[in-house]
DNA sequence: CACGAAGATATTGCCTGTATATTGGTGTAC
DNA sequence: GTACACCAATATACAGGCAATATCTTCGTG
């Protein structure tokens, strides 16, 4: 079935296995366009994308509607497709939800995170401070990831998790944009760390003070980056 | 385009203007499956609705996923589609997510909303208690629907309006399920009409602890048809 | 009688051709 | 010179067919 498109295909992650094709071009062009590969504002089209990644137009086609759904592109019936541009404003909305949602989750993990993922907690926020001493850019990403599975997982609740890993997935490009002018790693980190330590911990009010502090901090350097661009 | 297909198509909503069949199969779809018209756990297959709905499979297989999406149904591969239980537990970490979801909506509405949008919250308060105190369920529902409406539109936040919709798309099927036995329609509605009239008023903090209430009323209905399936 | 292999059946995954909608350019009437 | 009708280009929307695969049934074998 994925006869010439292995051949014509560039740029593929590795095909995991058992996955769908449609799920495969999902992690693909969510990838591109969260990293700014394909930089906001960009018009494409299904056909454009299945030559470029090397998929029929039907995995494109459903990846792309789900990707509208989250808001990370726009379909215009008849027209084309345009990946959405990034906005203060926006962000700003966005972060007002998260809050919310950060906040319960940490709450909630706090209560019911098992004692490993309690320990995987410690040493997340451990390596996040050596990471923001190190000023090891990738490694604080990697760990910021692993921080927000983990939580996420901690809170057992899966609407919440599917609703964070959204609107993760609208701040991380942000970020992306962003992050070299404004971000505090070490400030990051500390907020991070002590979100971490408080839910390990099992301290409920002090991880939801946390949680609100690190959004704090998020919503502040959202607000810097005004004019920047 | 449309040729057999509306010759076949049984039980079909009015098409409005300018929607794709795709919208249309996915209203046709949710309207059913919310409305308990298709039982939970169902098993059913894109032929098979397609045959029933009128539609070729593609609108429906379109729109099947973003019901699978929100966990109205899940889709096996090569087995079937099934539409999903409706669970006490999960409704009560549904309701754990709402709680704090339109407490943000119920704050920031207050907050936001123009002159004619306090207005029309004035009227759906007291035409939610004419409704409780003539048992009217049905003008109930629609004053219910009206409310979420005007609120979310008023608390001028997309991603919140859209995770609220979804959330509540999913509490709407257990209250159809359950409401006849155990809903509380004169406290619902005084419930209702208090945090309408706090936003009303533009008093934050009196919509928040309102918007608690709300869902604490919801989650106890929750609770209480524990044993009565 | 238990159990395993092979075929039948049913279902989604994916592809591709055709229909339809939108738009921008071009020619023409005024 | 300007406004308008028309047409070509190009995009998505949709239909329907084939392929892949999971399950069930049947039949054979120990």
């Amino acid at each position: 079935m994925v006869r010439q498109a292995a051949a014509r295909g560039r740029r593929r992650p590795r095909p995991e296995p058992g996955e769908s094709l449609t799920e495969q071009a999902y992690r693909a062009l969510e990838e591109q366009i969260v990293t700014l590969e394909i930089p906001p504002g960009t018009v494409v089209s299904e056909a454009i994308l299945a030559s470029r990644l090397g998929f029929g137009r039907t995995p494109i086609r459903e990846a792309l509607w789900r990707l509208a759904r989250e808001r990370l592109v726009t379909i215009i019936p008849h027209r084309g497709i345009i990946v959405s541009e990034i906005n203060i404003k926006t962000q700003l909305r966005l972060l007002e939800l998260r809050r919310e949602i950060e906040r319960l989750v940490a709450a909630q993990a706090a209560r019911r995170a098992s004692e490993a993922e309690r320990k995987q907690l410690e040493g997340i926020a451990g390596g996040m401070e050596a990471a923001a001493a190190a000023n090891d850019d990738r490694a604080f990403m990697r760990l910021d990831r692993e921080y927000n599975e983990v939580t996420v997982a901690a809170a057992r609740n899966e609407f919440a998790a599917s609703a964070v890993a959204l609107l993760q997935g609208l701040s991380r490009r942000f970020w992306y944009l962003h992050y070299k002018e404004a971000a505090d790693m070490p400030l990051a980190a500390r907020l991070h760390a002590e979100v971490a330590r408080a839910i390990a911990r099992g301290e409920v009010d002090a991880a939801r003070n946390a949680s609100d502090r690190l959004v704090d901090y998020i919503e502040e350097f959202a607000r810097a980056t005004v004019g920047l661009d």
